[in-house]
DNA sequence: AAAGATTGAGTTGTCAATCTTC
DNA sequence: GAAGATTGACAACTCAATCTTT
C-alpha cells in the first residue's frame, strides 16, 4: 500500500501535519487563556501590518491566508466589529476595499505578540536545532512558494 | 516589535504555516475532483487502519487527529453514514465504542491514497532535498511529540 | 463520582448567487 | 461581461450539559 511515497518523505510529511496540528491547538490555548486575539484574527491584523501602506485589498489578504473570498468577509465583519480594523473604499478602484488597522488594532497585535513569540520558542524554535531550523524555512519555503504557484494556475 | 524570536525560527515557523495551508488546501481540492473522501475522513480510515487490531476507541481517535471528543463523534457519525466504519461496543469496557473499518472502507482507503501520495509527493516531497526530508523529519518529529506531552499535562 | 461517548446550541468557514463598479 | 466584495444557505467543529457504565 505504501511504496508510493519513498519512506523519509513520507515519515517528513506526518510529523509536518501532527507538528502543526499539536503545536497551533496549544498556542490557540494559551491566546485565549491570556484573554488575547485568535490567531486567526493575529494573522489577519499581521497581514495588514506588513502589507505597505499598512493597508490590504480584502482579495489579497484572502490570498494571503488561504481562505475564500466570503470566508475574507465573514472575518473582517468580526475584526471590524471589534473595533481592530476598519475598512476603506480604495481611491483607485472603487469596487475594492482596503483593510486598515485600527489604534485598537495595532494594540492588539503589539499585546498578543509576546505570547504568540514565546509560543513559537518554546514549541517549535528551540526543539529544533539550528540545521533543522534552517532546513525548515528553506524547504518548506519552497513548497509553498510552489504551491501557491499552482494554485494561482488552476483557478 | 520582532526580536522575541530569531529570524530563522521566525521565518522557519512562518513557512510552515504558509507550507500547510496552500499544500492542504491544494490535496483537498485533488480529492475532491476525484471524486475520493476528503482528508479528514482520509485520516480517520488511516488512523484505524494503523491500529493493532485494526479497530480504535473513540478516545484516541481523537486524540490522534487533535479533535475533541464531540468533533470525532459527528465526523465518525458521518462515515459511519457512508458505510466506511462500523461502531462496536468494546468487549472489556462498555462504556467505549470501537470504530472499525468496513469493507468499502478499506476500499476507499486504497482508493485514495495513490491521489493522496501523488500530492504529497508533488508538493512536498520532491520539492526538499534529501537532507531537508530528513531534518524535516526529524525536527518536527520532535516538535509533535514535544507538543503531545504539553497537551496531556496541560488537560 | 469519574470516564467514555453523545447531543443541543452556537461559531467559523464554504459554495453559489447577487450587487456594484470597471 | 468580468472582477471585487457581500449575502443566504449549509457543513464542520467546539463548548457545556447529559446519558451510560465503571
Amino acid at each position: 500500500m505504501p511504496g508510493l511515497v519513498p519512506a523519509t518523505g513520507l515519515a517528513a510529511w506526518r510529523n509536518f501535519l501532527k507538528a502543526h496540528a499539536a503545536a497551533i491547538s496549544l498556542i490557540e490555548t494559551e491566546l485565549e487563556r491570556q484573554g488575547l486575539v485568535p490567531l486567526t484574527w493575529y494573522d489577519v491584523l499581521i497581514a495588514v501590518s506588513d502589507s505597505p501602506g499598512r493597508r490590504l485589498r480584502m482579495r489579497e489578504l484572502a490570498r494571503e491566508l488561504v481562505l475564500t473570498r466570503s470566508g475574507a468577509t465573514r472575518l473582517v465583519d468580526k475584526l471590524e466589529a471589534a473595533r481592530l480594523v476598519k475598512r476603506e473604499r480604495a481611491g483607485d478602484d472603487r469596487r475594492g476595499a482596503n483593510v486598515v488597522l485600527t489604534r485598537g488594532g495595532s494594540w492588539a497585535l503589539r499585546r498578543a505578540w509576546p505570547i504568540y513569540a514565546k509560543g513559537i520558542n518554546e514549541l517549535f524554535v528551540s526543539v529544533l536545532t539550528a540545521d533543522e531550523a534552517a532546513a525548515v524555512a528553506d524547504g518548506l519555503g519552497r513548497v509553498a512558494r510552489n504551491a501557491r504557484a499552482r494554485s494561482s494556475s488552476s483557478v
